[in-house]
DNA sequence: TATCGGTGATTAAACGATTAATCATGCGAT
DNA sequence: ATCGCATGATTAATCGTTTAATCACCGATA
């Protein structure tokens, strides 16, 4: 909607020059005098001129606008994507068009298109589960997990598992059940990843997957801890924050206490993480530096094309394509009971951590802290 | 970023007529010979033709682009609302730009300004808590509480608390503690309100601000449930999941089983609503419709408006500004303990739900049903 | 002195669509 | 036969910005 604003040649003639003089001078492009550039500044700042954009883009070819594309807009992480997008974009001059995918596959690439009939500069994808992204004509930053194929930056999900591995371990932990959603899922395969890799032969790791129990016994059923714990699992380590509330409520109301009897763990600080009783251990990603480069790399790639070729679309490529996770130790993580089950037959039990009488003092603040 | 696909001339030239007649075909204004038309619209589609948006919006000052501006995009309601517009917009033909207020209200006003410089035609905005929107120069849907002045449309909170009481008293709740947040928020003094309202003098009803507790004692500070379960009190109405969410995890944690000793219920049906356990009741607002009426009532006011001034933006009226919430029954809720501490004062204390020796058998489906 | 080069500014075209104004044509009515 | 009118299509201007090409001017060089 056009605005009120005053456009490039009522500065122009309000100074008594050209449009492609002011033009110049706002932009720092052509050959302008430096007293005439910073009168033009300043009555351009003084009239509140904003350029408009869609004059510019249809000229340039640019319409400084990104579009962000979510495999799912109603996941619980997705405020903390948009949110850290949007602010890289925004102070990068870009504004974000959101496309959601709505679950399959056909819709994620009908928003794609939607987004290209736009004339979007670039797009930020953070794909489904499993998907590839197709050559779409723009430049795309991938947020996925660094070991797919085509990733721009992600957050270094494996390395994540890891941290959450070892601080299990460290408690004492050696039989832990790893809770997952969907095994097509990348992000998730390498959080399993890093934790049975830290895991190693110091404890005995099982996995389960809700999508496949799900199947079966329908949506949001019981997942059975109670008889896990029964079986000697002193840990659970979740893919995700909301997999790790569910785990803890399902135990909390099968009288099995947290972390005293049994530890959970999740992954991503969703927001609810830190409020709920106890509050949860869990991994968390740096957004905002992961949106940061994946918006850095997208100008970057938006500068080196030419607007005219409507190229190749293969994802851009960042400089650190890995962002560290962090831990958040909370109050859901606590080392094993002693009177627990113990297996004989696990290698290097103990050698680690050894086994304690009483679960360790807190030394977290009880609004959590962060440690590397 | 300027696609490959043909322009208007280009089918124009293609078929040996004039751009106009191309673009009046299209749009069916000018006039143009049916047949030609058809030819026209043939070709465009053959060749896959999409016009650009910027030549279209620099000519017409339109964008076909609508702001989304939220409180707090960290908000966990923000999918839905996100999701819910996106797809109303879409279907109507327009773009949605995010826009992250981040917290204060300069940011709000900051985040307007950039949607107005970026030339949306309207916006939809989710106001901070208790800020009135001021006039921003172009079409704005307002998405509060029926009761603020200048609302488009929304939920009908009040009526949502009329329903969460309403279940709550025919289960035989006489002690019901009211969970908010900030009595700055419209929203949350609604549903209080319609809580209220519905007890009438059936109950007892206390509020709990946590946001005057965590000033004092600190954030995801303890709420101190299991003294007021001591008290007497037998259900939790919070004023939204995220708060529902933790009470019950702070009553599991004591001990104290939901349903049988507390009922817990909240509001939105958050996404993880439905997997805890107990899973939550609640009253979910339908957003679909509430951002359908939103974006028509926008649409309909960027229809009417002159492209050329920038005039008043007095947020737009809809139709049906009130869009009921629907009561979503699921295991958090219950007949209070028989046992319980029966306060002696209240009026009419069992006419309304006879006391039970053990709660009704649920007749709700695991993923619970949906009662208006 | 004629020329060259550099500087600072202007001109004019272009981006791609929309639309008011215009034009050509055929047909019915006066 | 001519005027008027409806119809169908074209012309040309316009939205606001960018930018390549051009121009005017001045000092220095050959």
């Amino acid at each position: 909607m056009a605005r009120s604003g005053p456009k490039l040649t009522r500065i122009a003639r309000t100074l008594g020059v050209s449009a492609a003089t002011v033009s110049n001078a706002l932009s720092g492009k052509g050959r302008v005098s430096a007293e005439l550039a910073e009168k033009i500044r300043a009555t351009a700042a003084e009239l509140g001129y904003v350029p408009s954009l869609a004059g510019r883009a249809l000229r340039t070819g640019r319409t400084a606008v990104l579009g962000l594309v979510l495999p799912d807009i109603a996941n619980p992480l997705f405020p903390q994507i948009a949110q850290a997008i949007e602010l890289a974009a925004s102070s990068a001059g870009y504004g974000v068009l959101i496309a959601d995918s709505r679950g399959d596959v056909a819709t994620q690439t009908k928003a794609i298109e939607r987004l290209i009939d736009r004339d979007v500069d670039g797009m930020v994808i953070v794909p489904r589960r499993g998907t590839r992204i197709a050559d779409v004509g723009c430049p795309v930053a991938v947020i996925d997990t660094p070991s797919t194929p085509g990733n721009t930056v992600a957050a270094d999900h494996w390395g994540g598992g890891r941290q959450i591995a070892e601080h299990l371990k460290a408690l004492g932990h050696r039989r832990v059940l790893v809770i997952g959603n969907n095994p097509a899922s990348n992000v998730q395969n390498d959080r399993i990843g890093g934790i049975r890799s830290a895991f190693g032969e110091a404890a005995f790791v099982e996995i389960l997957w809700i999508e496949a129990l799900e199947r079966e016994a329908g949506k949001g059923c019981p997942l059975g801890l109670a008889e896990k714990v029964a079986e000697g699992f002193t840990a659970f380590a979740c893919v995700s924050d909301l997999h790790a509330l569910r785990a803890l409520t399902e135990l909390q109301r099968a009288g099995i206490n947290v972390p005293e009897k049994a530890s959970v763990t999740g992954f991503d600080d969703l927001i609810w993480s830190p409020v709920v009783t106890p509050a949860l251990t869990t991994a968390r990603m740096d957004m905002t530096r992961i949106a940061a480069i994946a918006v850095e790399a997208l100008v970057k790639a938006i500068g080196e094309r030419d607007p005219a070729d409507a190229g190749i679309g293969a994802p851009v490529t960042a400089e650190n394509a890995e962002v560290p996770m962090q831990l958040v130790v909370r109050q859901s993580s606590a080392a094993p009971p002693t009177t627990q089950f113990q297996p004989q037959t696990i290698a290097n039990a103990g050698t680690t951590a050894p086994a304690r009488t009483t679960a360790p003092a807190r030394t977290t603040a009880p609004e959590g802290e962060h440690q590397s």
